[in-house]
DNA sequence: GGCATCGATACCCTCCGGGTATGAATCCGG
DNA sequence: CCGGATTCATACCCGGAGGGTATCGATGCC
């Protein structure tokens, strides 16, 4: 199987429209069709069922199009990482790391300076992303390294190890009445009026429905409970960069959050290994 | 980037030689070097030094050598997943389960009859292999979940739950004088005269170098130590398939041993799932 | 220094992937 | 119930990418 034919599928797949997906794809429909048809064809399997108005999935077509579309970031990932590895003995070797904004502060900057003081230490970038991209960057080869947190962050498919583990803290406005409690529970928090917690995207860039505010890092949270639009729930980490009008409180019955450092398998890299390395025994 | 490209690449780096890459691939070797030097401008990056007598990976190449490896099996995998979804729904579905010949018997043999009980269970095949091949078989897409071994087992890449963990026995020629003791210790067993531990295969097939005769299943080990050719490390559920000629004896300060099941991430697979779930109950 | 080995180059040819034009089936509005 | 619009499939043509053979150039070895 070619990874076109591949993404051709996968692109009819996601629109369940060759005409569209032919134009997505940068070219005409007759041969979008055919491509798909042969890909059956070899396959032994139908993948589409097609009327003449409409375009499904088959069973077989969405086992295709859900494991399709793990090879194809495969195959992204050996191209981008072979690229970098490529430039990097040119110019100067980067390895980049992506953690979600505004979490484990502290826990970055001490890990980044250790590895920093390593012998044959890399210049390390740091993107700072979305909880949901997280693992795209990762998995497409963008990302050398990622800070998670389970359970929140999904870690399917990489290597991790545990960093720490911390509680949570209920991030409300200041002057809120909660504010004055020394600890309170998740339930005082599901009952707040007026102060839904927010909606994170989904991997594919969705939100799911329901109340609350869509929000994709944790600045636009902040701000959103600020402004009394919003309560959240955070790793006690976060505490140390809550700025004027927001307030803190433990809650003591949330599930205690792990930070993982997590990195793509086989990887060959080095100064990936001497970074996990670091970032165990810290 | 193309699969043909990629396994173009990848045979001739495993090869490190023009002509038996070609050979290997069904192709002439002119065809092949143009397609490796394409590939090399697309990418922007040299991926072989090769000199008129040799060939050797660069640090660019090496990265895409690994990186592509996964790149094909997640391909070959999404090919062989399709194929099964799709014979599935026309024959009688079936879930692929691998696992160490004689590892475990008495938790497979409890999975598969909780599993068999499920409302909605498929019928499972059942493969008994060597432990280098697990891995490649969930990876290739052959197999669906395996039970593997941690320390032993590489769990990179899969997604796991831990089943339990156990203890770990020598497993020695009956009548063996330490068979008298009640216990051993790790450094017993490293001293034996005429008893090395075997060698078990590499990930690629390959034996590490050192005494010890190879092996590549749980059969042939057992019948090498009832021979008296070598000495073995199992765990504990060893012991119920030990026959004539086998004696076992506790080792207690072997690492212990936590059998985990594991399938590939991405999997839609409801059958999966239910499985996964019957084995956490246990 | 001649020879063998091995990758690169030159050249040719076939077939596959892409384009345009059009057909066939289905849905919809009148 | 009929014509037009929509959408996927088929028919046909063309250019180029990919494969083959012959050969060159470089390098190590006896």
């Amino acid at each position: 199987m070619e990874t076109r034919e591949l993404r051709y599928f996968v692109t009819v797949a996601e629109e369940l429209h060759f005409g569209r997906a032919a134009q997505r794809l940068g070219i005409a429909q007759p041969p979008l069709s055919r491509a798909v048809q042969q890909l059956e064809r070899r396959l032994g399997a139908a993948l589409l069922d097609r009327t003449s108005r409409t375009v499904t999935l088959t069973e077989a077509g969405a086992v295709l199009l859900a494991e399709g579309r793990a090879a194809l970031d495969a195959v992204a990932a050996a191209e981008r990482r072979t690229r970098r590895a490529a430039a990097s003995t040119t110019g100067r070797p980067a390895l980049v790391l992506v953690t979600k904004a505004g979490a484990s502060n502290e826990l970055l900057a001490k890990l980044l300076a250790a590895y920093a003081a390593e012998p044959g230490a890399v210049p390390v970038d740091v993107i700072l992303s979305g909880p949901a991209e997280q693992a795209r960057l990762l998995r497409e080869g963008r990302a050398d390294v990622a800070l998670l947190h389970r359970p929140f962050d999904p870690t399917d498919g990489f290597d991790t190890e545990e960093l720490g583990t911390e509680g949570q803290i209920a991030v409300l406005p200041a002057g809120h009445p909660l504010t004055a409690r020394a600890e309170v529970r998740l339930a005082d928090l599901a009952a707040l009026p007026g102060l839904p917690l927010p909606r994170w995207p989904d991997p594919d860039g969705g939100y799911p429905p329901g109340p609350g505010p869509k929000v994709r890092d944790h600045a636009q949270l902040l701000q959103l409970v600020a402004l009394g639009r919003a309560c959240a729930l955070s790793p006690e980490s976060c505490r140390t960069n809550l700025h004027d009008g927001l307030a803190a409180v433990p809650v003591t019955d949330a599930p205690p959050v792990t930070t993982v450092i997590a990195w793509p398998p086989h990887s060959r890299s080095r100064a990936v290994a001497d970074l996990v390395r670091t970032a165990t025994r810290l």
